[in-house]
DNA sequence: CCAGATCTTTACGTTGACGTCAACGTAAGC
DNA sequence: GCTTACGTTGACGTCAACGTAAAGATCTGG
């Protein structure tokens, strides 16, 4: 059905205008190791992986991780099976993730339960005033 | 019970050991608005309520915000009734807060679950390694 | 064939969040 | 009164994560 039998691929202008970033921003994480975009003579082409590596990476942004840290998260998903040390190192990666990631959701419950008691507070005293006018 | 009564204080040195953070880290914070310690003469006497300040914006800081969303949220929990509009403004931040947060905490649900994946995989292959052996 | 649009590399600038001195004040113990 | 420890205020350094500007390559429509 598709006129390019899957074989999509995506020019820099595109990712920008999709996920919301500079084109500054893709380089430099190409440069930093993120992406590794193929090469159509001296420009860049992205297909579906790197895709979704960007999105992957954009996702770790927001969750505040360093590109340091996200890259050894993306790193995971695409790791080769490797030997049993390698494998039990991942694990152990992961574990400490898992703990920070927890961590991170913990913290943002009593931010959100906190704030609720805020907006509680702030709707009383707008009724307060509403009904003492 | 207590010997000073509830009126207990602490120095800066205290707060190092106590939140795992750097003088200069607390100092700074002071500079950019977020804590108000009491003097005596020069130096500085920390309370229970800038110790809840001080978690408040590590917290924060651990969730990724910068100082100055930091400075805005910290500043919702002790601001004043005030006016209609400010309470409806103050509402309206912490929509936006709310928002925000709920993102995150979906990022860090759909992190986990492809780590908990990832991991899957690994144990698989360090089973199969365990049984080609 | 050429202007304009899009992409490229290179390199320096900027901002936030501190680190790292340097130089000085002050309180405690001997 | 002197040292030692701790605290203080500048002021400059640093690092990550880009922004921004310069100058050339490449493609595209007219």
């Amino acid at each position: 059905m598709g006129s390019d039998g899957g074989q999509r691929t995506w020019g820099i202008a595109q990712l920008v205008e999709d996920f919301g970033v500079t084109a500054r921003t893709i380089r430099f994480y190409e440069d930093r190791g993120l992406l590794a975009p193929r090469r159509r003579g001296q420009q860049r082409v992205y297909e579906v992986r790197d895709r979704v590596r960007l999105a992957l990476v954009l996702r770790g942004r927001r969750l505040g991780f360093s590109l340091g840290e996200i890259a050894t998260i993306v790193d995971m998903y695409d790791a080769e099976p490797g030997e049993a040390g390698q494998l039990r190192y991942l694990l152990d990666q992961i574990a400490a993730r898992r703990l920070d990631l927890e961590r991170r959701r913990r913290d943002i419950d009593e931010t959100l339960a906190e704030l609720a008691v805020v907006a509680d507070r702030c709707r009383d005293d707008l009724a307060g005033l509403a009904a003492g006018s």
